[in-house]
DNA sequence: TTGTAAGCGTTATCAA
DNA sequence: TTGATAACGCTTACAA
């Protein structure tokens, strides 16, 4: 009876460290002191290094690499899911980063409504033992996952955060400043009655884009006028309702700045339900560039978060290391990402 | 000077299965066994094995695991990103199988156009040595990404092929047997002119779907008739060309079937542009469910794709060993799921 | 049914 | 500047 030969998975015995210094004539340590960019080297032998490594084809077994060092080169990503479009970029832009440094990204959908959301991100700490968590809104206000990740000493940054903005490292866009352009861009066109839509009063960012529409025409010598100004929730419906408020004052606004696209899009049904045609006889703003800004008619003019580029600061914050270090040295990491002003055609000067 | 105790990153010293052992008072094999729910451990060890496990809050590393054993517990998703809300449902699906058996997934966007996008996934294969590779479309055609994944014995599996589909496992729905359904429930309300709009002649799910709706057209003695079918390219401005020609027609349809969303949006539009009013003139149909097709007006009857269950039917095939096992037994595998006909407003049975 | 011992492919320690 | 050698925490022979 012939024997039968077990092989491994992969049919061709991958090629390991020992081969590579083999093959260069030197230690296991210095080809590990070279593959980790190490001082005290010689150049020579650096190079003789690296050229056994490309022509052997080598490739770093990356458990090998987490069990003996300090590092899995595995970052996590926790989201909620209510906007694919938001989680994509973010993916996409976290990913970009990693793959400089030839990490990866692990994902990790969680239930942010959920009290034991936690326990769904535990397995990718303790298991997998990413080297950080990014982790984006809703999500990154979730009291129990933001103390689970401290109690296992487990590096994050937060994406967006509303409460406890100190807590931890984290990235975000200056909602005040987008806010304050976009009114600067409405006064550059002319208007001067330009009311404003407020978002929900339980998120942060509906003060802060507040605040930056009232800076706005602070300075151009415009007080508030509280007729001009509605309360909204974010949702569609609500800027419907805002809407009726707003364009049935008997001197009506000429634009409308409202503090999301889907109370902008609300905006713009009521007006279309009045028969004002946009943006001839009213001008309309939005937030966030959802997709549909870009499909309704007019397209609508919006502010764009730089999601992508959150992310990918985010994935620098815990790649290099200084999300650990500010997590031992209780220092607060914060970093402000532009947004962009997307001007499409749902603006234009008021009429005469 | 005081020594400096250097303390590993989780300050906490992880629990290992040597704690587990000790406290179960059994070898580390035996807590390994009982681990991996392999045979032939006595009732009772195994249970005071699992109540050490529990009490100690053991984790075991997946590093180790995976340097050790043949398994790395990670699952690789494959995507190119033209529909977030498609990747994104895939994601979904693709994690809640990978969590019941303690799988993670590492996400991995490549470009599908470029040439070398098998180099991306290539740190996926050989650096984080995934157990499998999930690849949705277009990536599942791509022919270097499959060439490296053969190459390298990866098993993987690929979510709707179109190419070659008999290469490797896949897992995709029943577009025929949906065009059919959808034909027929026009058929139901009563509509005998059915105008068709075909999909991009490059797609092989196009000639399914037309093939669908021949099918029932003819299962109800209505033969095909030439000037009630057009020609289109999935996209809107096709779907407003196919719609011109249809509606121009002497005696134009009741109702138009397009192959695709964006081809029946371009239906809407013309079917607007000519003062026809939906569903009271015209019913339309559509296929794919995109985020858009429930934003319009009327919101779009059309078909949903399982795109959920496809990605958790796929990690499916590669948790359970079956893909390796095809792979080595070159047998393939097939798993053809079901679709969901999502009856919206914009269908009525024909005026008078 | 259980245990011993030898890896798995890296990084870390410490001496040369 | 280098290199033996010992971890790292598990699985897998193989033995008992």
């Amino acid at each position: 009876m012939p024997t039968v030969r077990r092989v491994k998975a992969t049919s061709v015995a991958a090629i390991t460290i020992n081969d590579v210094a083999d093959r260069a004539g030197v230690s296991i340590k210095t080809v590990s002191r070279v593959l980790n960019n190490e001082a005290n080297v010689r150049p020579e032998t650096r190079e003789r290094v690296q050229e056994a490594v490309t022509a052997l084809g080598y490739r770093p077994n990356l458990s090998a690499r987490s069990l003996a060092g300090s590092r899995s080169f595995l970052i996590g990503l926790c989201f909620d899911n209510p906007n694919p479009a938001y989680v994509s970029e973010a993916q996409i832009g976290a990913i970009t980063r990693c793959r400089v440094s030839g990490y990866h990204l692990v994902v990790e959908p969680v239930d942010n409504r959920s009290e034991t959301a936690d326990s769904q991100l535990e397995a990718m700490v303790f298991n997998v033992r990413v080297d950080g968590v990014i982790i984006t809104p809703p999500v990154s206000d979730h009291p129990a996952i933001l103390a689970m990740l401290e109690a296992s000493r487990t590096p994050y940054v937060r994406i967006s955060p509303e409460r406890d903005r100190d807590r931890g490292p984290s990235v975000y866009m200056d909602d005040y400043k987008a806010a304050y352009d976009m009114t600067n861009y409405l006064l550059g066109l002319g208007h001067r009655r330009i009311g404003f839509v407020r978002g929900h009063p339980d998120h942060g960012s509906s003060y802060r884009r507040f605040d930056g529409f009232h800076a706005a025409m602070a300075d151009h010598g415009l007080p508030l006028q509280p007729d001009l100004l509605a309360q909204g929730y974010f949702t569609f419906q609500s800027g419907v309702q805002a809407g009726e408020q707003l364009l049935r004052h008997p001197e009506r606004p000429t634009a409308i700045f409202a503090a999301s696209d889907g109370m902008a899009l609300g905006v713009m049904s009521t007006a279309a339900r009045m028969g004002l045609s946009i943006p001839t006889d009213l001008s309309v703003a939005g937030f966030d560039d959802t997709p549909t800004a870009r499909v309704v008619w007019p397209p609508l003019t919006t502010v764009r978060q730089p999601i992508n580029e959150m992310a990918a600061a985010a994935a620098d914050i815990l790649i290099s290391g200084e999300a650990r270090r500010a997590m031992d040295d209780k220092l607060p990491i914060k970093r402000m990402l532009d947004f962009e002003l997307i001007v499409r055609q749902s603006c234009a000067p008021p009429k005469a």
